[in-house]
DNA sequence: ATCTATTAATAATA
DNA sequence: TTATTATTAATAGAT
């Protein structure tokens, strides 16, 4: 009886994969191989690597050797923070909150400059009982429960600061977009490779940004090599 | 003439390669491949990856997808801050810009309140034609100039916000110093597979150590997979 | 998880 | 580094 074998493994587009069971078979297999290459790299080579990878599912996966954190903490330090991405991420998001700041300052400025043109009609109603009340009372409540507010958004601000960070980051992205070149194939965005070079005290850095198409054939050799 | 056409590629034990010439070549090699490989997973099931390669001789090859920066961000945030303090050192960096804006906020409060107390006494001052004049330019002059001076600082503590996460992250790294053991004897220390799975608001981590010859046989199936 | 038939990666070599 | 090629290693598809 003709068995049928299976046909082997067949040559595949690299695309996304739309069956979700397909994909997700595919993930593991993949993300394995991937953790265990870059284990074999570590071992043959003696270097130190770290991979992070977030599944479609919120999932975390990491490798890391000698160790995650050491190796992104060696990274965010390396990376001169003049041009880091990082940098302009904490940046971006200090801006956020300074931009935010900014408003409710703006804001309140208008509460002032409203109280102030309440008070300058004042005069026409100081010889009303009420006229203090009426115009203390909106200074004090107004003023004090903005500035509180304003307070309590900060805090709210830093106990937030990492979601915060990330939204940031997104916009950044999004409005920087025409500084990534998408190619037309790949429907997840792009990738990138980029090689930090530390120069002694000084941090050259040397940010590189291309298409996949064009990386796969630059990354490790060629002009993106120093 | 017998030809010698190469032996073709040969198997090789999964061991420090000595030889550096040999050694500087297959790390480039497999850096690409590991890269590539790294590429097709983010194409193929739309996920998110960061690798970060320390080579032997201290240069740093990273490759994300979509971004690097944001990946490790994210880790950060997902992964508990306790054994790591790159997330402190980040959060050390915000709570000292934002406590140096709950300082001048508080001032500013404090502004207020004198304002409202010299409001407070206005009902004793309003007979007096100056009263408005003495109570507006106050409050006016005082409390923009104030407000602005947030303002300004605040521009500022942007316009420097390098500077101060430098110092901070020095500052951190150095009281910190004691939490970063450093292995004496092990040239490649360890590699460790690490699994974080969100489980709604609360972050179960699963972290794993071993040698590689374990998580080798052990990453990405058997216990830990879930 | 396992099993092959294939494709893809790469060690040796130039 | 880059190219070639004989092999090994990874894995797509089916179980």
């Amino acid at each position: 009886m003709a068995k049928k074998p299976s046909l082997g493994r067949q040559k595949i587009k690299i695309a996304k994969i739309e069956i979700k069971n397909h994909l997700q078979v595919t993930f593991s297999k993949r993300r394995s191989g991937l953790f265990k290459k870059a284990s074999e790299l570590c071992t043959l080579c003696g270097v130190e690597i770290a991979i992070i990878v977030f599944s479609p599912a919120g999932k975390v996966f990491s490798f890391g050797h000698t160790n995650v954190e050491s190796i992104i903490e060696r990274y965010l330090t390396r990376n001169p923070p003049p041009n880091s991405n990082t940098l302009q991420l904490i940046q971006a998001h200090h801006s956020a909150n300074l931009g935010e700041l900014n408003l409710q300052l703006t804001h309140i400025l208008d509460e002032l400059e409203n109280a102030q043109r309440r008070g300058a009609t004042l005069d026409l109603m100081r010889k009303a009982n009420q006229t203090l009340v009426w115009w203390e009372s909106p200074i004090d409540k107004l003023g004090l429960q903005e500035l509180e507010k304003l307070r309590d958004s900060m805090q709210e601000l830093k106990n937030n600061a990492i979601l915060q960070a990330s939204k940031v980051m997104m916009d950044a992205r999004n409005h920087c977009s025409s500084l990534f070149p998408i190619p037309s194939n790949n429907v997840n965005g792009t990738s990138s490779f980029d090689l930090y070079e530390p120069k002694g005290a000084t941090h050259n850095i040397l940010p590189s940004s291309s298409t996949i198409a064009s990386q796969v054939q630059n990354f490790g050799y060629g002009q993106l090599m120093f």
